[in-house]
Formats: structure tokens, sequence, C-alpha cells
DNA sequence: GTTACCAGGTTGTCTGATGACTTGACCCTG
DNA sequence: CAGGGTCAAGTCATCAGACAACCTGGTAAC
């Protein structure tokens, strides 16, 4: 992968026009100026506007109606909880990102000790079969690490929790492939890291939601350790 | 506000290509066909193309170099957690996101007990009350009810579990509003809303972690109950 | 085998046009 | 006077075409 090339047009112009929502230059309720004159301001041609705000309609942050003009919404109309990204993290939001996700997982997995069925502790034994032949044969144990708390996360049966979670996981993937590029480390699967997914899938099988939640948040903190990422104070 | 019309082009092809890409139509590293082909086969203006294509860029779904093409990106560069507009959920899915929601800002309550300031519940201090004039006055106590959510966000220290928090509890007020207008209850705040955020307050300030979160969760789960919206078994 | 050049393809941006929609002003009718 | 209809101006939505900048693969020359 090279290095990212600069922002085209669109994204600068959609990047200025929310800093200044945020900025309070456009409230809530209040109307752009038309793109015609948006064109002129920026000093671009109207099809970048359009992008612009194109991709600010996706964000929550615009709306546009014909003839009518482009309003901006209302904070709760944003769609999303947004993240940028991993690798511009300093090590106190690394920390901090770790921190919600230990939270996130953690009680995701006390939800699953309770609500987990056969189904789900069958496909999370097999997770942790094929976790186990990747440690013993020193293989790449990543996908089935992944599949692990894709399925503890599905049966917490809160699908909220679950997409959550795998944004959060899928976030965390990139902190340990940047943490790997810079290191000779390899994507092995550390045996201790098997034990902690074994301490998990027992609490979750004997339905012991407070053991769940613990061995959880400890597996995160670990993970975190791992990556030399220090926790947080208090 | 009118009901919303019908999606303009570029978000009906953004949501098509989404899909295709969700059902492994096009894999991640794979290459989208040309924006002159995509053209024709959607039967859109190649303008039509860019703005749906520029919107997937925003998701972290897509990303385009001048020359090469459009990629589809990994999962792990998504760039956010989505939700739909709340108005459209169901109660079983209003149930999950309450029990989300729960989970989250009672876990930040533990950490504002644990790291918060003289500062910090200072401001918790002037929404408290704020919250009760409006109480007394019998007036709309939702600005100081949402401020008091976010300093108390703030107090835990974390950036990304009050970002998280402010855009969950966004959602929640969408979810308010919508009942409000379904019955003919005011915005006026209860004594007894004023008096949980009384204890969570005195939990927060004697640096009780566990009692804030015990408080917390069981203030959502009330919120919810008051709102309708029946708790998740187990 | 290596390097340079070129043609074809693709994205990025611009320009101009037309259609669809909104709003406000003005006029007419009851 | 009030209400309804029409029209012009303004605004967004979409289309079409053109050119610039970039990428890739093939070929020719050394």
């Amino acid at each position: 992968m090279t290095l990212p090339d600069a922002p085209r047009l669109p994204e600068r112009v959609a990047a200025v026009i929310a800093r200044q929502i945020a900025e309070g230059r456009y409230r809530p309720g209040a109307k752009l100026p038309p793109e015609s004159r948006l064109s002129e301001v920026f000093g671009v041609s109207r099809s970048v506007v359009r992008e612009a705000i194109s991709r600010l309609k996706t964000e929550g942050l615009l709306d546009s109606r014909q003839g009518k003009g482009v309003m901006v919404l209302a904070p709760a109309a944003r769609t999303a909880f947004r993240m940028e990204a991993v690798n511009r993290l300093s090590q106190q939001e690394l920390a901090q990102f770790y921190e919600m996700r230990s939270v996130v997982e953690s009680e995701t997995a006390a939800l699953a000790a309770r609500r987990r069925n056969a189904a789900d502790l069958k496909r999370l034994r097999g997770c942790l079969a094929r976790m186990a032949q990747a440690v013993e044969e020193g293989t790449d144990g990543t996908g089935p690490d992944v599949e692990f708390h894709r399925n503890l996360a599905e049966a917490s049966g809160n699908r909220y929790l679950k997409e959550l979670m795998e944004f959060l996981n899928a976030r965390a993937g990139q902190v340990i492939r940047t943490a790997r590029d810079h290191s000779s480390r390899s994507a092995k699967l550390p045996a201790q890291v098997q034990r902690e997914h074994e301490e998990i899938f027992e609490a979750i099988s004997a339905g012991d939601a407070e053991a769940a939640r613990r061995i959880s948040r400890r597996h995160l903190q670990n993970a975190a350790r791992r990556l030399g990422i220090s926790t947080l104070g208090a």
C-alpha cells in the first residue's frame, strides 16, 4: 500500500463546510449559500460543490431539497459514530480507544453468558479448536480470532452491540497490523491469548456473566499491554 | 417537518453498490467497473455515479485513484458505526438500542466517578440546579438534561466514550421526541427523573464507581420503561 | 535485461444546458 | 378583503461533453 495521496477537492470542500458547521457559522436549520455561490467562494466547479454536499448528506450533517436549498441538520440527524484512522492516534488516544473497546466487549460478553444457546457454544468451540490448531502449528490465527469475537457478540442477542463491537474490532485490527508492520512480530497467535479465549468461553458456557465480564476485560487490557499501550489511570 | 422525499439517484445508486459489496459481489481489493460503465449499467449520468462513489468513499467502503480506478476497501477501513433512523425501529430493536445505551452510559458513569474533578462536579451541579428549576416551574428540562449527560461523559476522561455517548443520546432524543409527538406528553421533566439524576451525581461526587454504574443503569432502564420499551430478557 | 516512449483507459474537474421544484409577487374573482 | 391562480426568478437534480492528470501495459531502442 502506497502513501495516501492528497485529498481531492470534494473531500476538502466537505471538510471546510463541516468545520464551519462545527464552529457555529451555520447553525442547525440554517441554509447554506446556493451551490452556485459556494462554487464562486471556493473557486471550484459546481460539480465539486455537489460532491462535497453529497458527502455531508451521507453524514447526516446536511439535507437538500430541489428548489429549496441545502439545510444544516440538527446533531440528532447525524447518522454515525466516527473514528479517524487509527494510525493517526496518539498513545493517549489509543489507550482511550482500548478502554472503550474493553467496556463494550466485556459487557457484551456478560450478555452472551446470559443468553448463549447450544448453537452459540458450538460455534465458539469451533473457533477455539481452529485457534488451538493455529497455536500448535505456529500459523496465522487471526481469522478464527476475529470469528470468535464475532460469535461472542452474536450470542449477546443484541444486534447493536454486535455491530458496534465489529466496528471497534475492525479498528483494533488496524492497530494490530500497524504494530506488526513496525516490528518483527508475526501473526502467530500466542498461547497466552488462546488461554484467555478459553477462559472467556468457560465463563460464557457456564452462564457466569460476572466472570465473563471480568475475564473479557482482563483479556482486552492484556491485549493493549501486548501492543505497548498503557492503561489509563483511576 | 414534512415527509422525507424519495432518495435521489446518487443515494440510490450508492445503496445498490453498498449492497453488492455486502453480498460479496465486489470483494475487498476488487476494482469496480469504470464510472463510464456504471453509468451505462445504472442508466444514469456519470455525475450521479461520481456522487454515489463519493458517498461511499466517505463511508470508507471505496477508494479511488486517478487513472487507476475505484477499489473496494477492507472492512477495517469503515469509518463509522451507523444506525438507521430510530423512528423506523421495531420495539425489539428499540429495546436493544436502549440496552446498548445503558451499557455505555453506566460504564461511562463509573469512569466519571473515578476521574471526576472539582470542575466536573461544579458543572454537574449547575445542570442539576437548572433541572430542579425546570421541575419546579413545570418547564422544558431537556436542555439541562442533555447537558448533564454531556458533562458526565466529559468527566469520564475518555473522549471516545464521550462521543459515542453523545451519538447514542442524540438518537435517544429522537425516540423521546417521537414518543411525545404521538401522545399528549410534554417536555416537562418528571420529579422522579430528577431524583435519579441527583442519585447519579451523589455517586459520582462520592467517587463510588460501583454505585454510579448501578444507579445509571437503573436510570436508563427506567427511561426505557417510561417510553413503553420493555427490557430484554436474561 | 533495462529504460524510454506511447497509446489507451480511467478518474478529476470544468462548462453548459435543461428539467423539476419552491417561493413570492401580482392579478383576478367572488 | 380573502382566496386562488399564474408567472418569474431562484435553486437543486441530472445530463452531456470536453479536457487535464494519472496509470498501465506493450513495444522499441540500447
